[in-house]
This record gives structure tokens, C-alpha cells and sequence, in this order.
DNA sequence: ATGGTTGGCCCCCAA
């Protein structure tokens, strides 16, 4: 019997401000699971019956104060992995990795907020460039020793790696995000055992965004959007890949984020 | 070349 798994990723930029937004989600994509980034919000004040309020009841959350923080709202129980390396030993709450009991064969989700980087794209200019490049290498590492099997990666990881991921690639290719070392190193870290999810429905030479800048009068006439959210799945879970959708109108909501959820359906 | 906006928090930092 196949079941389907519907799992979103979302950078909410504030759970405490954003949460009632949550309900906009699940009525639109209803996800077994939903992950979060940027929450912002140390774990004693993240709203504590939300994911009871989602019929999503199993929390994981990693959180601290004013910055970064990530979250798991499951269906399904999960078990935190608490074997997860300590990326650039900061303890900066940028990721969390859980087991998701689904009936059968568990799967391991990971959910990354991957540094930013900074505006200047040079590591001794700009220590959080550096930052960046560093704990996409140690990402890349950790998955070249550890190759992934059965494993969902999803996160805002900062990156747009593809020509069409970015509204002008000529244009961005020195700005932070679009980089060549970015691209070179996500790709690396892809390259150790995972498929780019929506990639694999949207071919190449189509525009795929999920952010767009606060910073435009009207975020839908200028479009200058950049593809930073992702869902990656081991190659095992290929021939699992089911639909995807990039909910654009998100970017609509009141109030909203300036990243909009990805979601995905794996039949498992 | 620059500025534009947002959230969190202690007035400026990160995005």
C-alpha cells in the first residue's frame, strides 16, 4: 500500500508574528509536516499549542533570541537526532534533524538555515561570507561521510544556484547568494547523494523563485525574485517524487514573510 | 551608484 507524505518548508521570518499565517498553509497545502526557519524565537516563548492548533502535535523546535531558530511541526512523530554536528561550533540554531515514523521504513528530515553571508562577497572583507562558505563545506563534508538514504533535506539555504534561479544572472553573479563560490559549494554539497526535488519537475531554462525583497514597491511587477528555499531528497526517494508547488501567493498574505513555502509530496 | 523594507530589541543589527 502507498501512503503520501506532504512536507513544507517556509523561512516565517517570526513564528510569534507569523503564526496565524500557519492556518493560511494548511488550508491551502495541507502538509504532514511543516518546517520552519528564521522563527526567531528562543524555545521558552515559541508559541506553545501551535502545532496542536495545526493538527501538526509533534514539535521540534531549536530556537534563540532575536536571530536565526528553526522548527518541525509533524502529523507524524519524530525523534530528534541529536547525533547532528554543531556546524562552525556556534551553536547558532540553524538546523535540526528528526527521524519521521511513517508506518513503515522511517525517513530522517533535515532543516537547515544556512547563513545569509552578508552584502560584501569576500570572506576577509566580510567575516560572514566566510561564514557561509565555511558551513556549506562542512555540510558538504558531513554528507560525504555520512551519504544520505531516505533523508528529506529542506531549508532556506541562502543559495540560488541556477542561471534561472535568480531574475538576472549576469547581474547577480557578485551579489551574496548567487556566487560562483555559493553555487560551486551548494552544488558540491547536492552532489553527495541528493536530487533537487523541484528541479527535477521544472526544467532548467524556467524561472523558479521563492523570495522576493521587502525592498520593492511591488514585489510582483519588478519580479526580481531569487530561488533561496529548497527540498532536496536522497536519490533512493527519486522514484518517490509525487508533485511540488511553490505557493507564490504567500508572498499576497498580510503581512507576510518575504519567502514564500515550498512544499512536496513524496508516495512512500 | 544607491536606496529601498522588515523584525527584534535596547538603539542598531541582521536580513
Amino acid at each position: 500500500m502507498t501512503a503520501s507524505l506532504t512536507i513544507a518548508t517556509w523561512n516565517i521570518n517570526s513564528v510569534r508574528l507569523r503564526q496565524d499565517l500557519l492556518s493560511l498553509l494548511m488550508a491551502d497545502a495541507a502538509p504532514d509536516i511543516i518546517c520552519l526557519q528564521e522563527t526567531k524565537a528562543p524555545d521558552l516563548v515559541f508559541p506553545p499549542d501551535l502545532g496542536e492548533r495545526l493538527g501538526l502535535p509533534y514539535v521540534l523546535k531549536r530556537g534563540m533570541k532575536g536571530y536565526n531558530g528553526v522548527a518541525i511541526l509533524s502529523r507524524l512523530r519524530l525523534t530528534l537526532i541529536e547525533t547532528a554536528p554543531d556546524w562552525c561550533s556556534k551553536s547558532d540554531c540553524r538546523h535540526i534533524a528528526a527521524s519521521i515514523e511513517t508506518g513503515s521504513n522511517p525517513l530522517i528530515l533535515h532543516d537547515f538555515y544556512v547563513p545569509a553571508g552578508g552584502d560584501v562577497p569576500d570572506r576577509d572583507a566580510n567575516p560572514k561570507y566566510g561564514h557561509k562558505l565555511d558551513f556549506i563545506a562542512e555540510a558538504t563534508k558531513y554528507f560525504e561521510a555520512h551519504p544520505p538514504h531516505r533523508t528529506i533535506l529542506v531549508g532556506d539555504l541562502n543559495i540560488a544556484p541556477l542561471e534561472n534561479d535568480v531574475w538576472n544572472h549576469r547581474q547577480l553573479l557578485d551579489v551574496v547568494s548567487h556566487t560562483p563560490p555559493e553555487t560551486d559549494g551548494l552544488n558540491a554539497w547536492r552532489a553527495q547523494g541528493f536530487v533537487d526535488a523541484v528541479r527535477h519537475f521544472v526544467p532548467i531554462d524556467q524561472k523558479l523563485y521563492t523570495w522576493w525583497s521587502y525592498r520593492n514597491r511591488d514585489w510582483r511587477v519588478s519580479n526580481r525574485g531569487r530561488r533561496l528555499d529548497h527540498i532536496w531528497v536522497s536519490r533512493d526517494l527519486e522514484p518517490s517524487l509525487s508533485t511540488y508547488r511553490i505557493l507564490v501567493e504567500a508572498r499576497d498574505w498580510q503581512r507576510g514573510s518575504d519567502h514564500v513555502p515550498v512544499v512536496l509530496t513524496l508516495k512512500i
